[in-house]
DNA sequence: CCTATAACGTAACACTATAACATTTCGGAG
DNA sequence: CTCCGAAATGTTATAGTGTTACGTTATAGG
């Protein structure tokens, strides 16, 4: 592993595709479309897309969002350290998401889970709604 | 249809059978297993099953689980009027989910909206873990 | 070199959701 | 009652999302 090289070090050949095809995206991406804008780069079947994104969503590169059935790039510092869970504000206008670090909801529900014995292990939280860029506009 | 069926009386037909399943359902259900459930009854095409979770989610009644794919009944008492945002704690061991008022994590990203001047709609709020009961067993 | 592991390629399949179109049901206007 | 429009329903086909299965190839460590 090299020094302090900023960018992502240990990210296969397909790995690295597919996290270019997120970064260079304006929004979110469904698995399938990424499939159509790597073929030129010789993906043929969707589980080349799909095992990618296991492990960048592993790594923490890039998160799912689960009401859109999209992933896109997180929008942290690559060497942010500890990312914990993130929000997301996804606008129904423009398609763009805003990822954000949601504490005092966090908080919030693990009280709860603790107050209810629940073992918390993943928190989904996507906020659907316009943005101000297109409510002004 | 019986004189004084203390179910839902604006229901149609299709939307209390689907209702009617999920009820009787331990957990969530997805829109094929309920279809496969009310075959006996008729139901031939997933768009009946859809159709009818369309309506019972706008009414109120039934919640979509957006990481599961799921759906689930609404665990409030039928008249609790106004319906907030729901959270949904899911147990990855035994399928349960709990349904609960998340209050303060709402407020927490009714604040950020606000901040952000994001137009909130809908918030998505679904924890996994393990339940309770599956921790102590 | 040898081997274990991870990554990759490919095809087939399973699961989730919607489009399109015809038909039926039901309540209110006339 | 009859007519009409809205809502609900039935059916077929298709689109979109994700996984299983199996075989091959690259990679790192001993
Ligand atoms: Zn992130
Ligand atoms: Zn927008
Ligand atoms: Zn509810
Ligand atoms: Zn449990």
């Amino acid at each position: 592993m090299t020094a302090h090289s900023h960018a992502k070090p240990d990210l296969t050949k397909n790995q690295g595709l597919v996290f270019g095809a997120l970064t260079g995206a304006e929004g979110p991406l469904t698995a399938y479309a990424i499939l159509d804008l790597l073929r030129d780069d010789g993906f043929r079947a969707p589980l080349q897309v799909y095992r990618a994104l296991d492990k960048l969503v592993e790594i923490g590169l890039v998160h799912r969002l689960e009401s859109l059935n999209a992933f896109v790039a997180c929008s942290h510092p690559v060497d942010c350290g500890e990312h914990k869970t993130a929000a997301f504000a996804i606008c129904e206008d423009c398609g763009k998401v805003d990822e954000f670090a949601p504490d005092a909801a966090l908080q919030s529900l693990q009280a709860w889970s603790r107050q209810e014995k629940f073992a918390l292990a993943k928190t989904t939280i996507e906020l659907r709604g316009t943005c101000a860029n297109c409510t002004t506009s």
